[in-house]
DNA sequence: ACAGGATCCTGGGGGC
DNA sequence: TGCCCCCAGGATCCTG
């Protein structure tokens, strides 16, 4: 579920509510996640300060003292947030970490898609993103870099976004929102895009994930930010999720196909083909 | 190289 | 009310 600026929001919430606390007690739920929590992580993180927590793509990245890290991902319904150690547990919450200050910072994740992890070294968590092939961020997207990466390519645009090698942090939502905020239709490829459609459409992604983020993300379903408020952006919403319903801009019905393997949106009419 | 499908999970909504 | 099918902000693996 959440992508770039649903990740930015829970990190920008949580930093004052977690930076200089430490770990006092962890609990584990017995479901595991897509990436099994080791026990022996127990040990290392009790008693650890948070110095920093960042976000890299759609990850969370929380360092602590020592060069260790908790390296997070929400998956499609994961939600990582701090509050009072007394509210009530809800269903599906998987792990439990109490702070030195009455507060607990918990992970809920209905389909257990996301996972925390633990890096005892600055190095590991650097490998980790390595063979990842982690792509950049997309606020630091050169343009050449952009350029040729798509001019590299037969794939789809669609394809294109969604691929965190290529750009980090893009998900479904956000990549059918910049496709039509560029005026590109999803099915074009890399290569049909001219140089100036392709900075087009960087600076559509950079511009569409700013708004985004100016309004905490998008609250479709399960998104909560780090202290439980929801996102606003789905109310500006252009094409996602709006199948059938007249584009704002020309009025004409917004269609729904499948590409990459995901429901796309677009419109027929402002989102032409050719150039 | 790339598309498409299946897989990991659970729950909500629509149709009958 | 119940049941069945489809769908979901992600990522990965396998086939053709």
């Amino acid at each position: 579920m959440p992508e770039l600026p649903e990740v930015e929001t829970v990190v920008r919430d949580l930093r004052p509510l977690l930076v200089e606390r430490s770990f006092v007690k962890i609990e584990v739920g017995r479901k595991a996640l897509r990436r099994k929590w080791s026990r022996r992580w127990d040990s290392q993180l009790l008693g650890q300060r948070v110095q920093a927590i960042q976000r890299r793509g759609k990850w969370i990245v929380i360092g602590l003292q020592g060069e260790a890290y908790l390296l997070v991902h929400l998956g499609m319904t994961g939600q990582f947030t701090v509050g009072a150690a007394d509210r009530p547990r809800e269903a599906h919450t998987h792990m439990v970490f109490t702070l030195d200050d009455a507060h607990e910072l918990r992970f809920r994740d209905v389909r257990r898609f996301g996972s925390i992890t633990y890096y005892a070294g600055r190095e590991k968590l650097d490998a980790h993103f390595v063979d990842n092939g982690l792509g950049p961020e997309p606020f630091d997207l050169a343009a050449d870099y952009w350029r040729q990466s798509l001019q590299a390519t037969k794939r789809s645009l669609k394809a294109i976004l969604l691929d965190q090698t290529v750009v980090a942090g893009v998900g479904n939502i956000y990549a059918d929102e910049s496709l039509f905020a560029a005026k590109l239709h999803p099915t074009l490829t890399g290569q049909d895009l001219t140089p100036k459609q392709a900075e087009k459409l960087r600076l559509a992604i950079v511009a569409v994930l700013h708004r985004a983020i100016e309004q905490r993300g998008s609250s479709i379903r399960d998104y909560i930010g780090g202290s439980g408020l929801k996102g606003r952006f789905q109310d500006e919403f252009c094409v996602y999720g709006r199948t059938g319903e007249a584009c704002l801009r020309c009025k004409i019905p917004i269609e729904k196909i499948t590409l990459a393997g995901r429901s796309t949106h677009y419109c027929g009419c402002c989102q032409r083909k050719r150039a």
